[in-house]
DNA sequence: TTGAAAGCGCTAACAA
DNA sequence: TTGTTAGCGCTTTCAA
């Protein structure tokens, strides 16, 4: 086995192999299993004779207490394991969710189960399976929208949920989301100001409300303007940085070409950025992204973001589904975390003189 | 309670609060425990009609065996859960490392617990307990090298581990890793076939033995081609990108400057990207990575690398941990993925001409 | 302050 | 093919 055996502990023959229980702790410690039990979860009440002893024979034994043996008896049956539902782990913005979450749940000893699904409806199914399988005391889940919302009704039965990013349509429940209206609006607002009336959009899977709420904000601020939409420069249910290189690509063939775009997600960013940059158009083209990426400010030229807050975003449904927990009350609570513009150089490209 | 209920549902009432059991499903069913056990364990020799009625009531309760409960009972207390340690699950590395490790586990039905250590060695030895506590059937780790090897020993007792990137020092156990000293062998020869004889080094936490592989690299790579290294340009214990650049500022600032720099992880080469760019040198002084990392193609200029293939690495890691449950032979493995350099324009800028 | 007995939800071993 | 009994490691309940 490449099971580690302890180098130069005392007492590698007796706890080397074998896990040590409560029993036997006890019956090296001379006391009966309650008195352990006692000791282990620092219940009042032992002498401080007793209390040292079954210390001193767990610390020989190397005694790890066993969590799921713990919360089958116990009566709350809490396991203080909490499952962690993204698209794909991999993601910047689902790491830094996944980052903020575990702050919170080290802070109370709380363990995270991670799931990427990929937008797949049965992986997503699959998911919640494994995580109350295993008894998770809460979700956190980034919803793919592949699957119905009835996962989250069948699946989802007797588990506390917390939803990201996005709510599946017809389930009231909490949710910790970004000002996606108005967020987009303020980009679009600060490329109308610098006097882009031919603006292009890049849009994520319709299906989804925050791609919903992003393309309702762009319409909304052209709407403002004046400007009507341009059902040619938009497109939607675009998923990854491909889809939307090739996007602008068919866009720049056209003879009418927008002076600036507005990609709603990163990866549709990144993706926009590459085509205008093989296009050679980097520099006379504006770009404006919702979601902030690495090195963003070190494209030339910088891109300009609608940065949300992805590890404070995951921080906070972290610490909404503890209270969920807690007290159980019955309103679904809604938090906005809000995204702020930051205006680097590729928003600051001026459209050409006509 | 945000706990969702049935939406829609038949049995509603039945299902919608209380926890189904085994014995629930029993009774409904009007068979025995044992009969039921063998059904959600699709053991053989149970009737047509009984499995059937079986199934029936167990889909009518929303029943979901409960995992501690069987592990407690099961021989072979498998918990069908593993954990994963790594130094921040944010990092574009980690995180590939971890989508690698989901991978493998998904197929085989095992849940992945994660716990960021943050270079921190208090935070490592808690990460090891709560996921002992919590049985996991072994550990993926990317020891963060603040803890010394103790940890692995006293404290995964029992534990079937895999390391990855690097092995504490003074532990035997399995491990995949890159080919570090190769690898930076080769981006070296790369810039030295270009004429550059002026290379400065940055490098990571020295303690670690990737840190260490790659400057041997460097050192060699030199003293083959019959270059002394020079100190000044040696900068070390490098943690994040901020010090990668400050690192750069300072050899910037000396009227002796070289005309290349090897940096040792992909942070590392952000940082340093970012203080040539900001010293208007980026386009005249060379630029080789270790690790890849996302848009190094779309920087200007774009940033060779030796790119290492980490969700690989996570994957052949988490296939090593399962073979190890398995057999349990007793000689530790070392799987080797090999980094391969990826040529882009950093590396083509000529060193000027003496 | 301490301990004995029962039982959490499930499976192993055996019996019918 | 089906069911009964015991017990996994722990906490609850209650008695000493």
């Amino acid at each position: 086995m490449t099971t580690l055996s302890g180098h130069g502990r005392v007492n590698d023959l007796e706890s080397g192999r074998q896990r040590s229980t409560m029993r036997d702790v006890a019956s090296l410690a001379g006391v009966s299993v309650k008195t352990v039990s006692r000791v282990i979860n620092a219940e009042p009440g032992v002498s401080e004779e007793l209390l040292a002893r079954v210390r001193r024979a767990a610390e020989q034994l190397d005694y790890r207490p066993d969590f799921s043996a713990s919360n089958l008896r116990r009566a709350d049956r809490r396991t203080s394991t909490m499952g962690l539902m993204v698209e794909d782990v991999a993601n910047e913005f689902s790491s830094a969710v996944h980052a903020g979450v575990e702050d919170a749940a080290r802070e109370r000893g709380i363990a995270v189960l991670t799931a990427s699904i990929a937008g797949d409806a049965s992986r997503e199914r699959d998911a919640v399976r494994a995580l109350a399988s295993r008894r998770v005391d809460g979700l956190i889940v980034v919803p793919s929208g592949a699957a119905d919302s009835s996962v989250w009704s069948e699946g989802g039965v007797g588990i506390p949920i917390v939803f990201v990013d996005r709510a599946p349509r017809g389930v009231a429940a909490d949710c910790v989301l970004t000002n996606n209206n108005d967020g987009t609006r303020a980009g679009m607002a600060h490329l109308l100001d610098r006097g882009h009336r031919r603006i292009a959009f890049l849009g994520g899977v319709a299906r989804l409300d925050t791609a919903q709420e992003r393309y309702e904000g762009f319409a909304d601020a052209l709407a403002a303007a004046g400007i009507p939409v341009r059902p040619d420069w938009v497109v939607r249910d675009l998923r990854n940085p491909d889809d939307a290189s090739a996007a602008v690509r068919t866009i720049l063939a056209s003879d009418d070409r927008p002076t600036a775009i507005f990609a709603a997600q990163n990866l549709l960013s990144m993706g926009a950025f590459r085509a205008l940059r093989e296009a050679g158009v980097n520099r006379s083209i504006a770009l404006v992204g919702f979601d902030d990426f690495a090195l963003a400010d070190m494209l030339d030229p910088a891109v300009t973001v609608v940065a949300q807050d992805p590890r404070t975003i995951g921080r906070r449904a972290a610490e909404l589904l503890f209270e969920r927990m807690a007290d159980g009350s019955d309103s679904p609570r809604r938090l906005v975390v809000p995204s702020r513009l930051i205006v680097r150089e590729s928003s600051l490209i001026p459209p050409p003189p006509a």
